[in-house]
DNA sequence: CTCAGTGTTCAGTG
DNA sequence: TCACTGAACACTGA
C-alpha cells in the first residue's frame, strides 16, 4: 500500500499509521452511511473515507473506462491516476485507489466507526433509515431554521448535498426559504417521499447524470445565467442559503 | 484574470 | 444550546 503525504486528506493520521492498520488485514465488509464509507476489517482500527466534492475510488479497469469515455482529453494519465491519496493492493491481485483532487476528502481511522464521530453524529440515511411520516415531521418541526439549511445538515439527513436538497425541494413544491417549523404534515410528507425517491433513483442509475429523468431540475440549474429554465419552461431563480447556491423555481415552489 | 463549485469544519457572533 | 456567517482547504473550467 502506498500513501500520498497529504496531511489534509489524512485527517490527523500519519499515512504510516494507515498503512500499518491496513497491511495484512482482511476486509470483512464495506459499509456506508451518508457520504461516509468504511471498511470493516478483521481488526481495529478501521479505515473511514469521505470523498469531498472531487474524490473517488478507482480500479485500473474503471480508470481506463473513464479515460476512454472522457469527452475531453484528460491530463489524467496512467495508473495510479493523478491526485491519488492512497493505493491499496489486495492479495488476489486487485488494486484500489482513492483520488481526491480538491483535497476536501478525508481518510480517518476509527476503533468503532459506528459509535464514533463523524458517523455517530449523522442523521438518518434516506436509503437505510428513512423515518416514518410522523417521525419525519417531528424531526423537521422540532427545529427552527431555514429548510434548505436543514436538508444540508448531515445531522438531520446523512448524504444530502447541495443539488439533491434543491432537487427534492423542487419536486416537493416547497420554497427553500421556508422555516422547518412552518411545514404542514402533507408538505413534510411530500418532502420525505421525494427525499427517498431522488436518492434511490440517483443510486439506482449509479449517479449517471444522463439517466436522471429529464424533468429533474438538475439538468437545468448549472448555467446560472439568468435565462435558466426547467424542462417545463419555468424560470429558475438563484439565491444563497447557508453559503451555498440554491436553485429554485418560484412558479412551482411555495 | 476572476470566480464559482457534487463538502465539510471551525471560529466567532447573536 | 441553537442558528447563522464567513473563512479555509486546492484545483479546474467557464
Amino acid at each position: 500500500m502506498q500513501c500520498d503525504d497529504d496531511d489534509i486528506v489524512f485527517d490527523g493520521v500519519a499515512p504510516a499509521h494507515v498503512r500499518r492498520a491496513l497491511k495484512g488485514a482482511t476486509v470483512r465488509a464495506v459499509r456506508r452511511r451518508g457520504k461516509h464509507l468504511w471498511f470493516e476489517l478483521d481488526r481495529a482500527p478501521h479505515p473511514l473515507f469521505h470523498f469531498g466534492m472531487t474524490g473517488a475510488f478507482l480500479t485500473p479497469g474503471i480508470a481506463a473506462l473513464r479515460l476512454a469515455s472522457s469527452p475531453k482529453r484528460v491530463r489524467d494519465d496512467g495508473w495510479p491516476p493523478r491526485f491519488t491519496k492512497i493505493h491499496i493492493r489486495f492479495d488476489d491481485g486487485g488494486e484500489l485507489v482513492m483520488t481526491n483532487k480538491r483535497r476536501l476528502g478525508r481518510i480517518r481511522l476509527r476503533e468503532d466507526p459506528e459509535r464514533e464521530p463523524p458517523i455517530s453524529e449523522l442523521g438518518f440515511d434516506p436509503l437505510l433509515d428513512l423515518p416514518t411520516p410522523r417521525r419525519f415531521f417531528d424531526l423537521l418541526t422540532g427545529r427552527s431554521a431555514v429548510l434548505k439549511s436543514v436538508l444540508l445538515d448531515q445531522g438531520f439527513a446523512a448524504g444530502v448535498g447541495n443539488w439533491i436538497a434543491d432537487e427534492v425541494l423542487y419536486q416537493a413544491g416547497i420554497d427553500p426559504r421556508r422555516r422547518t417549523d412552518s411545514l404542514a404534515r402533507d408538505e413534510a410528507e411530500r418532502l420525505r417521499r421525494k427525499l427517498g425517491a431522488v436518492v434511490r433513483h440517483a443510486v439506482r442509475v449509479d449517479a449517471d447524470k444522463d439517466r436522471f429523468p429529464k424533468s429533474w431540475l438538475f439538468h437545468h440549474r448549472w448555467g446560472k445565467d439568468g435565462a435558466a429554465r426547467t424542462a417545463k419552461r419555468e424560470k429558475i431563480r438563484f439565491l444563497t442559503v447557508g453559503g451555498r447556491t440554491t436553485a429554485w423555481v418560484p412558479a412551482a415552489q411555495r
